[in-house]
DNA sequence: GATGGGCGTCAAGGGCGCGTCAAGGCGCAC
DNA sequence: GTGCGCCTTGACGCGCCCTTGACGCCCATC
C-alpha cells in the first residue's frame, strides 16, 4: 500500500502561521521593497531600521528568519549577528552592497548563514530565504507535533497515540486515516480525499472502508464510540476531527 | 544562559572525527583544487565526477556536507539534489558557473543549501562551508550519547553496547541499525528510512534484511528476544526504539 | 406510513508481512 | 590455502490485518 506523499509547492505558510520575516536596513527603499514582495507572498514581515531595534525586535517578534544588512548606522554587523547569535538560532541572511571576499567570510563565520550582495534579484533572495526557513523548519520539528484531546493524544512525529497514558496500538491504516484527519483538525476532510490519501487514488469510492475504520478508530479512542465527540461524521460530505 | 563563543577560526574537526566532504565535479582541475584546499585545512575529501556516482558516494561515504557542481555530464543536477534529498539531510553547496536567477532558484528550492557561481573565491566557499556543516551540527548536538534501558546500554560516541556489564560485539551492519534506532529513540522509524540510512538509496525495499537483523539485535540484546521490550515492531510501517 | 440511501456494526476468510532457522558466498586475516 | 566472520538469500509456518459481505438503524423524501 502505497501512500502518496504530498508535495506541495512550498508557501510562506504551510496551512499554518505565516513566517515571520525581520527585515534589518538602513535604506527606506529597500526595506519597502522587500516588505511588499515578502507580504505579496504571504510572509509576515517586521522592520527595524538600526541594529540596536532590530536586536529588540528579535527579541520581541520571534522572527522565522533575519534579513540583515550590513551597512548599519549604529552598530558594526558582526556585532549585529553576534547579538542575535548569542541566544537564538534563527537563519540569517545578510544583505551587503561590499562585494569584497573577507567581508563575507568575516559575517558568515559570525554565525550567518547566507550571504547577498546588492544589488541583487528578488526572486534569488526570496528563493535563499525558502531554503533558509526550510532548514530551521525539518531540525526543529518533530517537537510540537502533538495532539491532545481530553479523551486522548496523538504524536505526529513519533507516531504513537495514547488514551489515558497508555499506547494504543493502531494498524497502518488505521494510524493512515487518523493521519490524515488530525493534520487537517478541524476542518471537513471529503471522503474522497482522505481515501485517495490513504488508499490510493484507485480507491476515490470504497466509502465502505472508512465506515469500518472510522468505527474501529471510535472503538480504540473516544470515551463513548456510539456518541463520538471528536472524530465526527459529517453526513453525505465526510470526515472532520475536533479536539 | 550565555555560553561565550570562542571565536576561533573553526576547524574542520572539533577534536574529533574529521569533517567528510563529498566533492563533485567532473572537472578535474577544479576537484584537484578543492581537494588541495580542503585537505590542508584537516577535512577528509570524498570525490566523484558524475551524478550516479555522486550519489553512490553520499550512500557509502557518509558525507557531512556535499559540494556539487550542476554541469555534469550524465545527470541534471536537480536530479542529483533530488536523489539525495529523497533520503538525506545533508547540506548541499551548489557550484555553478551559471548566474541565471532561475538556475539558483531551482537548485535551492530542489533541496540545495547555498548556490555559488563560478569563478567563486576559495575564501568564500570555505566560509561557506562551515556555516553549512555549523548549522547542521547545532541541531545534531545535544543528544545523550548514553542511552540505558533495564537490560543493555548504547554509547552512541564511543560504538559501545553493554549488556549486565560485559561488552556485546556488534557487526557494523547491526550497529548500524541500532544507532539510528536509537538516535530517533521513542518514535517510530519506518523501514524504508532505516534501509535508506543503513544500506543506501538502493534498498529501500529489501524489508527482509530488517527482519534478519532485528531479530539477532534481539537475541543479543533483548531479555527476552520472543518478547521484546525495546526493539519493537510496528507491523506494516517499521521499528521503534523504547528505554 | 412506506421507501431508499447513507451510516454503523459485526464477523469471516484469505493474503501477506513478520519471525525464525539455515545454508551459501564473499572478503579478509593468518 | 584455509578458516572465520559477516552479509545475503531462501524456505516455511504463524498470526494479524485488510477486505468483503450481511444486516439493522436513522433520516429524508414522497
Amino acid at each position: 500500500m502505497t501512500r502518496p506523499e504530498v508535495t506541495r509547492p512550498a508557501a510562506a505558510s504551510a496551512a499554518g502561521k505565516p513566517t515571520r520575516v525581520l527585515v534589518v536596513d538602513d535604506e527606506p527603499q529597500i526595506v519597502r521593497a522587500l516588505r511588499i514582495n515578502l507580504t505579496a507572498r504571504g510572509y509576515h514581515v517586521l522592520t527595524a531600521h538600526d541594529g540596536t531595534a532590530a536586536l529588540r525586535a528579535a527579541a520581541d517578534g520571534k522572527p522565522d528568519v533575519v534579513v540583515l544588512d550590513l551597512g548599519l548606522p549604529d552598530l558594526d554587523g558582526s556585532e549585529v549577528i553576534a547579538g542575535l547569535r548569542g541566544w537564538s538560532k534563527v537563519p540569517i541572511i545578510v544583505l551587503s552592497a561590499r562585494t569584497d571576499s573577507t567581508d563575507k567570510v568575516r559575517a558568515l563565520d559570525a554565525g550567518a548563514d547566507d550571504y547577498v550582495t546588492k544589488p541583487f534579484g528578488m526572486d534569488e533572495l526570496l528563493a535563499r530565504l525558502r531554503a533558509a526557513v526550510r532548514r530551521s523548519a525539518t531540525g526543529a520539528e518533530g517537537e510540537e507535533a502533538v495532539v491532545s484531546t481530553e479523551s486522548f493524544t496523538v504524536d505526529l512525529a513519533a507516531k504513537k497515540v495514547r488514551k489515558d497514558g497508555a499506547e494504543v496500538h493502531l494498524t497502518p491504516t488505521e494510524w493512515g486515516v487518523l493521519e490524515v484527519l488530525v493534520r487537517n483538525r478541524g476542518r471537513l476532510v471529503a471522503q474522497k480525499q482522505l481515501l485517495q490519501e490513504v488508499w490510493g487514488p484507485a480507491y476515490a469510492t470504497e466509502s465502505h472502508y472508512l465506515r469500518v475504520y472510522l468505527a474501529q478508530l471510535r472503538r480504540k479512542l473516544e470515551r463513548t464510540p456510539a456518541d463520538p465527540q471528536h472524530l465526527l461524521t459529517e453526513p453525505g460530505m465526510g470526515y472532520r476531527f475536533e479536539s
